[in-house]
DNA sequence: TGGTAATAGTCCTTTGTGTAACTAACAAGC
DNA sequence: GCTTGTTAGTTACACAAAGGACTATTACCA
């Protein structure tokens, strides 16, 4: 009989699943239903957005993302206008990646939609609360504690 | 341009679902590789091993799953032994889900590498950092935030 | 008690993900 | 300049997830 602190219901990655769902569901709806996007697309989308060009790999690297999902969402975000890829011409096997003027606004759209949702999640934590709360959550994403 | 702090990166579903998928993967391996289970099916056996004897739609309350995913996981824990079902008497829609010996033998290994590893991964925190993060997981979890 | 609605659980189909194999281009060494 | 190895990105296939439609049972209510 687990006491309550030890419960699983504690267990770190399964509250940050769970926290993780249910903080999406609503932003969700307006990628989704508003832009057609899938999540892997929503976020090649935004890395564009946030750190200009940039090649597949790159992406990858940032997002923790393995190269055929990226593959795929650039693909789907070319067909729909929102992406151009430009084939470098140092290193051919490179293409080059932006958005088009559709898919920045977009991008703009959808971080002003991303940063009043963020707002309201956080909106009855005090300040030290959110700051806690981002860096450790930035920290368990690198991967920290897998590394002992 | 940005500025750091309200960098999409910071974007809270964005960063939970980072943690998430990075907190999870170590310890993915154990009921993957060692007992052959899926996400589902770990969730349901420590449903049954913390509260005992529920029926699906119980389950499916509590961790918010979807009633499919739940019943696919309970075929297949049935089938290897882990899980008995009992069909109601009173209703004889719903079933009783119990584990067995072999079932509970599984769930109580697993509930101590879950405890080992959450240990792990909040080690480097301090306990008033460990208590908030927690906190404002279960709050997030449970979909306060988009109550408003 | 007979008709409609609701509920528990399963099945089926569509969509998304992970992995390995593949193509094309580059790099290095000899 | 040929072989070997590496990297960027795509394709193909097997597996997992999500959701809607379905069956069986129960509840409500006239």
């Amino acid at each position: 009989m687990p006491d309550q602190n030890s419960e699983l219901t504690h267990f770190l990655p399964y509250l940050l699943n769970q926290a993780a769902e249910a903080s999406s569901l609503a932003f969700q709806r307006t990628y989704k239903d508003r832009y057609g996007m899938l999540r892997t697309e929503w976020r090649v989308l935004f890395h564009l957005g946030l750190y200009g060009e940039m090649t597949a790999s790159d992406i990858g690297q940032r997002a923790n993302m393995h190269k055929t999902k990226i593959s795929r969402a650039v693909q789907k975000l070319t067909e729909r206008r929102f992406v151009t890829r430009l084939r470098g011409d140092q290193d051919r096997r490179t293409e080059m990646l932006s958005l088009t003027t559709q898919g920045r606004a977009a991008y703009e759209h959808l971080y002003e939609v991303a940063k009043a949702y963020d707002a309201r999640l956080t909106a009855d934590l005090t300040a030290a609360e959110r700051e806690t709360l981002k860096r450790l959550l930035v920290k368990l994403a690198a991967g920290q504690g897998n590394a002992g």
